[in-house]
DNA sequence: GCTTAAGTCACCCAATTGGGTGATTTTGTA
DNA sequence: TACAAAATCACCCAATTGGGTGACTTAAGC
């Protein structure tokens, strides 16, 4: 059973020992317990984790909020926040973070355990969450629907593909392609293929 | 000031009638208390809430759980999950709703309101969640660079923009854009403007 | 001061794409 | 059966895009 390691970045030495020691006991590992910013820095390198607990508060010139903008830009992990109070303008700071989940103190272990689950599945499937082009979402849109061949070249061009490469995809001719496109393009009312893909892109 | 309405589903009246009276007092307005499957059903219908509040374990056969899934199929509510125990098989099921938030009984006034915020920011968050191109974000996956100017570039491809139009947008001539294309093209490794959009798309 | 990277622009040619017209076959349905 | 919509393919021409080369200017770094 592969547990999930976790840093943890927690000033107060009493909090930290008591998320080491509720995280430990379950599904998680913790990789390392950061006190500052210098700290957590370091730590994300030589040992590498898959999510970051964040206390937003720390006695540093430098904030939780401050670390978390580092590992969004050199990392892509997870990043649950750890914070006393919700103020709006902490908040205001921490959205451009969009993290993973919040989870605040003072909390009890169950709060510290759900809370983590439903943040790192969040983020599990935010990641999965690329958005799927869809014929019937695509066709609430338009007056002069879109066929079920015509989605399908829709599709690879939205792939990036060429005519040439569409035509041995689906095994028709290039000129047959050809034909699809200017309907498509006729029906989304665009003259190039990719005005095709931002159209279609607000819609998803 | 406008509140936000609240559907609170919860079949131990005590507990329901203390939620009403904490969310009353503050940002939040109930609009009705249902206490099972068919009752929430008939509430969301009758009197459309912005969010709701959902107990897991409810003395139906259908439970929290179930009204979760209804909800996400017929709407696009924040659900905020109410339990008694935060159990694993439980969790697993409760998980897969993508729930905006979750609150673990017993619970503190704090705990309630806190929670209910911090979720419902989370669920707007989400919301405006439209990915974005960033820079650094695609550089991160290239060897050779993309500069600034080939990043304004490639965000008017991203919009379905001609060269002529990014000519004019840009405030240079057509051959610039060009270069700039070409440009890009080595350093993403594609061929084509589509093929750019399908490579950038999966870093987003 | 020299070098390098970025940004600007031009020209040429090839390849791909877009626009228009027409025609045949298949499929579903009134 | 007859009709309509969808899917298939061809041909032509124009417009846009892609690829290669070369050149000039500016800003930043050594």
């Amino acid at each position: 059973m592969n547990e999930i390691r976790i840093l943890v970045v927690e000033d107060e030495p009493l909090i930290a020992m008591d998320i080491e020691q509720t995280l430990n006991n379950i599904d998680f590992a913790v990789t390392a317990i950061a006190h500052t910013y210098a700290d957590a820095i370091r730590q994300l390198k030589i040992n590498t984790p898959e999510a970051v607990l964040l206390d937003i508060n720390l006695n540093d010139e430098k904030d939780g909020i401050d670390i978390a903008e580092f590992i969004n830009q050199q990392y892509h992990l997870p990043i649950v926040f750890l914070t006393s109070h919700a103020d709006k303008s902490m908040l205001d700071r921490a959205k451009k973070i969009q993290p993973a989940g919040y989870i605040v103190k003072p909390f009890e272990e169950k709060d510290l355990l759900a809370g983590l689950e439903i943040a790192l599945y969040n983020f599990s499937m935010r990641e999965s969450n690329k958005p799927m082009l869809s014929l019937t979402n695509i066709n609430k849109h338009i007056l002069s629907q879109i066929s079920e061949r015509e989605f399908d070249v829709l599709v690879a061009i939205y792939e990036g593909k060429t005519n040439m490469q569409m035509a041995e995809s689906l095994f028709v001719s290039v000129n047959t392609i050809k034909t699809h496109i200017s309907n498509i393009y006729i029906k989304l009312d665009v003259a190039s293929r990719t005005a095709a893909i931002a159209k279609v892109r607000g819609w998803m």
